[in-house]
DNA sequence: TCCTTTTTAGAAAACCTTTTCAAGGGGATT
DNA sequence: AATCCCCTTGAAAAGGTTTTCTAAAAAGGA
């Protein structure tokens, strides 16, 4: 059996009371009684019940994360510096993977109410109304990482996916780059389609280039279908001598899509991906890409979230971080 | 304010032994009385206290996974497995992340011990003394997910690291290799370092290759060591044509080597993986590696914890499952 | 020395749920 | 019609902690 504050409190001949105030609060009890009291919690390797706490706080010091993909590295950076923040903040973390799947994230979020976290970061995911209305149904105060919404008045902290998007086009077309192309996510579920594919147009029809602008295809987070995707782009657009793909994974697909085609990146075509994976610098060539600030993210995600629960309310609603571009070897000069 | 049962109760007007039995053992209550109950259920979206359940239950209905490295895709692959099988069995999940920080591992036990989870899976790490008397002394039963120990009876799940990285070596001598290196893990820090070094001598023993058996460097888990180790072992051994390489990320860091001296693979050098990671199909060469069933570990570490908690012990103490040899592109005949 | 004020400690309530125990009501059997 | 049994339900206790309230003891002032 755990020992409970009442087998301290016998061991030190003192009532649980006194027990629960050397616990909380050390100065309010008299030095001796304070020195047994610690002794007996010292033998007994005496742990406070989360559960009993819980119980009166009405706090559990947990907070949830909900990542659609954990195979995705972004996340495997979002979680680390998510979880350094709440170390420093005090709090546990809970991480659940949703594959996607809108029925698992929902039952997710009865989890994480029946485990009451205090609060939850919703993570690049559209927020879609039946997530709205059971978050607010559960009443848990929730922020949204790499996503953002305009419907309702949600706190949230992503990069500027057109402005990055329109750095890594317009990089392409400084490079002297005249047929470009594009491998996108879908725009019906994801979050960050629609502005990167903006990015993409506002580029090119700055620099007159508008014959590009349908050169795009689409792809569903996975590698593989982007390999799909750069195959379906080449073969209708052989010309082109440039590809910006919105995802690191969508430029390891293509590039490996063209070496199987015998097309030499970056001799014959730049590749610019998206993200700064810890992979792209491994990937051969390595990656030029534009690089998102994802520990720093994940960190600031759970800095926002605890000012939400705090304060009940957060200073700068709709937050932005900086993006950068990293040039590295999967792009040339035409 | 969240609803209680009480809440409820009112509400379907009916005393809260019976809300928790419509909970718990509908079939229990009468079908007017349940009605009742269960809409007010929906109305309130009540949900029962966890911190209320874990007091009387004395469980939390949560596992803690302990894990060395989320930016390494292999944990992905275990995290994957795990959550799918503790949402077979009724269990949440916390992850934590040590970054092979010992300090971070023992606060983080600390932490699992105050929320009360009901079992810990290990993943990956030594189970050095201090691990040991801290888990015995919280009173949390383990189990070791890729890793084992000989000094107590702990139940684990592994693959065969000895035979594994046998039949990588056995394989590139059969393709005709006769100059064979290898990339290990250092032996003192990991796990898997000893055995798979142990395959890879066997091999080249029984195939009278013996003068292989020094022509190994180390490197520490990530990409860019073994790309340095990779560095010194061709300085030293430049006559190799093949190395075995005990994680796909040192293979890739290898070839990765390999391609910045102009060094073909697989036509001058084959390279042999470890693990299968999702990445590994992706690299360019794709390639060949000993696969892991990731995911099953994974998901057969949660349900042996389960086996242990349920019924106090575990049917097969040391586990072991089956790994392959995938052959793709990063090797040839010599 | 006595009275007042402050410090210290204990008793008990509250947090929310499950479960045991007891009781009431209805159906079946004699 | 009376007895018994079973089904259904409610009241109350238990689980471990914090906190409020009260009482007692100590300290300080006259």
């Amino acid at each position: 059996m755990k020992p409970t504050i009442r087998d301290v409190a016998k061991m030190a001949e003192v009532s649980i009371s006194t027990v629960s105030r050397v616990m909380n609060y050390p100065d309010s009890v008299v030095e001796s009684k304070r020195k047994r009291v610690m002794d007996a919690v010292q033998k007994l390797q005496y742990q406070p019940n989360a559960f009993a706490r819980g119980l009166i706080f009405k706090k559990s010091f947990t907070l949830g994360l909900l990542i659609p993909d954990i195979e995705n590295l972004y996340f495997a950076g979002i979680i680390r510096g998510m979880q350094d923040a709440c170390i420093k903040l005090g709090y546990s973390l809970m991480i659940c993977n949703t594959d996607r799947d809108k029925e698992r994230l929902l039952s997710y979020i009865d989890n994480f109410h029946e485990k009451q976290v205090d609060g939850i970061v919703f993570a690049s995911d559209v927020l879609y109304p039946e997530y709205y209305d059971k978050l607010v149904g559960c009443r848990i105060p929730f922020v949204l990482l790499s996503s953002h919404t305009y419907d309702y008045e949600i706190p949230s902290i992503e990069v500027d996916d057109e402005a990055a998007a329109y750095d890594a086009v317009k990089f392409l077309i400084e490079l002297g780059h005249k047929e470009i192309g594009m491998i996108g996510f879908n725009h019906d579920n994801s979050i960050a389609g629609p502005p990167r594919y903006e990015g993409f147009i506002r580029a090119l029809t700055e620099c007159g280039l508008e014959q590009n602008i349908g050169k795009i295809r689409y792809a569903n987070h996975r590698f593989e279908h982007a390999y799909e995707a750069a195959h379906e782009l080449f073969t209708a657009y052989p010309e082109l001598t440039a590809v910006f793909c919105v995802a690191d994974e969508f430029a390891m697909g293509t590039i490996s899509y063209l070496k199987d085609r015998n097309i030499h990146v970056p001799g014959q075509v730049s590749v610019v991906g998206f993200d700064n994976l810890r992979m792209s610098s491994m990937f051969i060539p390595k990656l030029t890409t534009i690089a998102q600030p994802i520990y720093e993210l994940g960190y600031r995600a759970a800095e926002k979230l605890h000012e939400l629960l705090v304060t009940g309310s957060v200073a700068i609603l709709r937050e932005r971080m900086d993006h950068r571009l990293i040039v590295r070897e999967s792009s040339r000069e035409k």
